[in-house]
DNA sequence: CTGTTAGCGCCTTCAC
DNA sequence: GTGAAGGCGCTAACAG
């Protein structure tokens, strides 16, 4: 049919004006008549046109987007945060631009560049990305936040991170309240920074309160946890509590406990961590740690937003997650 | 520090070159002598400079991005499609722009019109949108494909769509398959057009099998299945089946059944859909319709690819959840 | 109030 | 192989 679409001139033929008229025109500004107006916009209507936001883009130095950058394959967690950010971004009048940082360093570095010129601001979550790397991908001149960084981060750069360790810490603490002395951490994979900061915590809470610390291998599955809990059933060096770093571990760890004739939680109390949808509905209901995923992404961007406008990072951003007290810790329900 | 990014220019100057070659030498056309090349690329890396990618997208009148439109308040179903979306638009080498679709058609039409110019396809998933409007707002020369549309379609749009009616009839046929003859349907809420949709392949499939059709009104949440599953303990009409209308409510009617001593699947058997993460966990574990999200959105982005390509949009098309048999219709387990 | 004129930063013919 | 010049579509001075 139309074989291009109507461009800023062609309004302005049609409408017998100029083409800076129909720009006024149609960005709302006062100095127009009202009958100029009148008769750009029914031209636009009439040619269908739609402006085109990239040349205005261009032309202002400014594109009304937020880029994001974000693991490849990512989970729950990101998507969480993601819809946040989404929320955020259109509250405050930006879009989103996804694009995603792939293992391989280089093509992670082509990502970031490919929103130069594109975005306002820049969100990265990059959470396994070779920790001196970040810096040095940074373009210099977009304000960025960077979410739970591991290594170096640009000092123009704001930091908002989630408190892994005093979250860790404040579940241990939970478990010593309610009267447990020998707790047992199972904790994630190696090779996972939030698998390490969650142990330190639980670590600092022990020996803070001057127990024995006990570290079971862990990966974040439910045959984890069964495994974990069967070791505990085998070995009986009478553990009364355990600290699971994830919900889907704890999952696996209290029925295995019950089968083996145990009490959750008057025998051995459980805690988990993330406030998964499941720790509500399983049964027993599941003590654990809640992320409040979409307001972090909330968050980042009112951070950005502000960094956009002042330029001067605030101090780093630690967000501490909240104790949700369920069964597996708590009174025992009928 | 460096008060502007370093343009194009700047790179030229530094070289000693011009303007051109710097474009061709980064660009990795041939005809650049491999010294000039050297040359750019170093005064490159040292000006720090990044190409702009919003003035090469508007001299190229592409932009290497697709638009998405969702719904303001989106939940896991379109965080998984969205997953999918992402990583099959990475895996073309396209970024995705996210933008809200607001309840206020007003501000939906902006918008799609904020991605005019800046996407060089769009995906629309406007579950929610007044039938017509669609067609009205969607930019004539931007390819486009529309999830799930409930009213007109502009013609050059393609479509894709889930296949509520034949996943619901697929249900209602296994539930017919192991025997059960009185099977009711828990549908969802009024106004939902998934609802009335995966009622009718209910009544379809019941009607083709000769049976009696029996519909309770439900909502979507696992209070709604317990009730439901209530009602049916007290009347005793002698259901021996239940299709839920999502696995919420289909998780709210198992445990009160068996509560009521009515043994499952033996007595009534329990059919729910979607397929989410509880299904799996729960006890007795949820028979129900997958659908893939995740390849619904890879799929997605692969006809968009195509229609980007050809212009020509295919037949729409259509996705079949698959059938997920497990504990609540099969056979029980030790 | 309105039109004319430069750019925004890049790519690409077209000559040389 | 390289440079000069025009243009992508729009906005923002600057004149009238």
């Amino acid at each position: 049919m139309n074989k291009r679409s109507a461009t800023i001139r062609d309004v302005a033929r049609e409408a017998g004006v100029s083409v800076a008229s129909v720009s006024r025109a149609l960005n709302g500004q006062s100095n127009v008549t009202e009958a100029t107006r009148e008769r750009v916009r029914a031209a636009a209507a009439q040619l269908g046109y739609v402006p085109h936001v990239g040349a205005r883009n261009l032309s202002l130095a400014r594109s009304g987007a937020i880029g994001v950058v974000l693991p490849d394959l990512h989970g729950e967690f990101f998507s969480e945060v993601l819809r946040g950010l989404d929320r955020g971004a259109s509250a405050h009048g930006f879009q989103l631009l996804l694009s995603n940082m792939h293992v391989d360093s280089e093509l992670s570095a082509a990502a970031i560049g490919a929103m130069n010129g594109r975005v306002d601001g820049l969100v990265v979550m990059a959470p396994h990305l070779p920790p001196n790397l970040l810096a040095a991908m940074l373009p210099p001149n977009v304000p960025a936040v960077v979410v739970n960084p591991v290594g170096e981060v640009p000092p123009a750069a704001q930091i908002v991170r989630v408190d892994n360790v005093a979250a860790a810490r404040a579940m241990t603490e939970h478990l010593i309240d309610i009267g447990k002395r020998h707790i047992v951490h199972l904790r994630g994979p190696r090779g996972n920074i939030e698998s390490d900061l969650r142990e330190r915590g639980y670590r600092d809470a022990i020996a803070a309160a001057g127990l024995t610390a006990r570290v079971l291998e862990g990966d974040f599955t439910e045959e984890g946890g069964i495994a974990a809990a069967r070791t505990l059933i085998a070995d009986r060096q009478g553990a009364d509590g355990v600290f699971a770093a994830n919900d889907l571990m704890a999952i696996g760890v209290v029925p295995t406990l019950r089968d083996a004739g145990l009490n959750v939680p008057e025998d051995i109390a459980v805690g988990g961590f993330d406030d998964t949808p499941l720790a509500r509905l399983v049964t027993p209901a599941l003590t654990t740690m809640r992320i409040e995923m979409v307001d972090l992404g909330l968050d980042v961007i009112n951070r950005l937003v502000r960094l956009m406008e002042s330029r001067e990072p605030d101090a780093p951003y630690l967000r501490l997650p909240a104790l949700v007290v369920r069964q597996t810790t708590g009174a025992a329900h009928a």
